[in-house]
DNA sequence: GTCTATACGCAGATAGAC
DNA sequence: GTCTATCTGCGTATAGAC
């Protein structure tokens, strides 16, 4: 991207920024049209409605999200590099797009069926997780990790990880950090929850 | 409340269900009205304006979420107990109100001040963080449990527990389970969590 | 207290000039 | 392609009868 953005991709990067603060029903055209630095018509002249717009968002978004998780998944080749690799990778992602987490919950929280329209649209399955089970139910079998269910694992390690993004506000009033304190907190956190994982799962 | 409920009641309790599904920007006066069994005007007579109405539900909410929490952590003698007594506790309470958690977070998100006001509201201090966290260091410093800073372990707790709440449509969709599988899913996951932190915990 | 009818403003969407 | 002006519907809020 050297040359200027064209106006459809202002507009995109204008929407992004206001669904994923506001969510879809708290975004207003208005809002976008004002960060694109263009007027409401031309949005609508370029994307039809309010609802098709917040499907592109939605759309990349998700899509932000998964391929990477895919990666790691049918890349790794034992639990304790796959956790090593997922959580720096995961949370930095979540530091640059901080309203990101929050958004893709609430919008499956609303429309539960939009995550599995795009799933369904995809050729290759885009989240593997039987990948993952059967890592973890081999390292199991062979004692390497104590027993554990593989869908309590995963679940573990995407709280861990997610959790403080989408509490951001509450958490820092409640543990008094500001700014800058959370942010620390975020990088000490990711070392953190490698060794909450990790020695938790020792036979 | 043995008796049939008043309007201003049965008001209140449509509005929690409404406002806790959709949160502020997406409920409809509509709806509420409806599940209430009355019309619109008169929601405006007992509680003036949506915005009003609102301040009264993110309240009580905020209160049945803060006291509990206060109480474990006063009463706890050591870190072991705070765990089995907080996970399951909890867990139960976001169960019964499964809206509860995604719904206070999201709106704390929109208005940060919001929580502030109602705590500084308080007499007695909502959050005393230091009894757990002067929990954590004496046990630390004794070598009951490894070195952890408490801010790290109270949000992996939080984020343990709340989490599948806040995810829990992406998770029974990428994890394939239905209802009733996601209801044992985080019946199993009480006990799985307790054993999660308490083996990492040891020091 | 509870209703019906209605006012009012906001936000999404369209028409049409340039 | 981009703008100004306008339409339309929806959602909050009020007026007023009962």
């Amino acid at each position: 991207m050297l040359q200027d953005p064209t106006t459809e991709e202002r507009i995109i990067a204008a929407a992004k920024a206001v669904f994923l603060e506001k969510g879809m029903a708290g975004a207003r055209m208005q809002d976008i049209a004002d960060r694109a630095g263009i007027n409401k018509a031309l949005l609508h002249y370029y994307f039809r409605s309010k609802d098709k717009l917040f499907q592109i968002i939605f759309q990349e978004s998700i899509q932000t999200f998964l391929p990477k998780i895919r990666m790691l998944m049918v890349e790794s080749t034992d639990v304790d590099q796959f956790i090593r690799q997922f959580v720096p990778t995961y949370m930095n992602m979540l530091r640059m797009q901080p309203y990101l987490a929050t958004f893709i919950i609430n919008e499956i929280n609303q429309h539960p069926a939009a995550l599995w329209d795009i799933m369904k649209g995809n050729e290759e399955k885009p989240f593997p997780f039987e990948a993952f089970s059967s890592l973890v139910e081999r390292e199991v079998a062979s004692g390497a990790i104590r027993p554990i269910d593989p869908r309590q694992l995963w679940t573990h390690m995407m709280g861990l990880c997610i959790f403080p993004f989408l509490a951001r506000p509450m958490l820092s009033m409640l543990l008094q950090l500001d700014a800058i304190q959370f942010d620390q907190f975020l990088d000490e956190r990711r070392e953190e929850i490698i060794h909450f994982i990790t020695t938790s799962l020792q036979p």
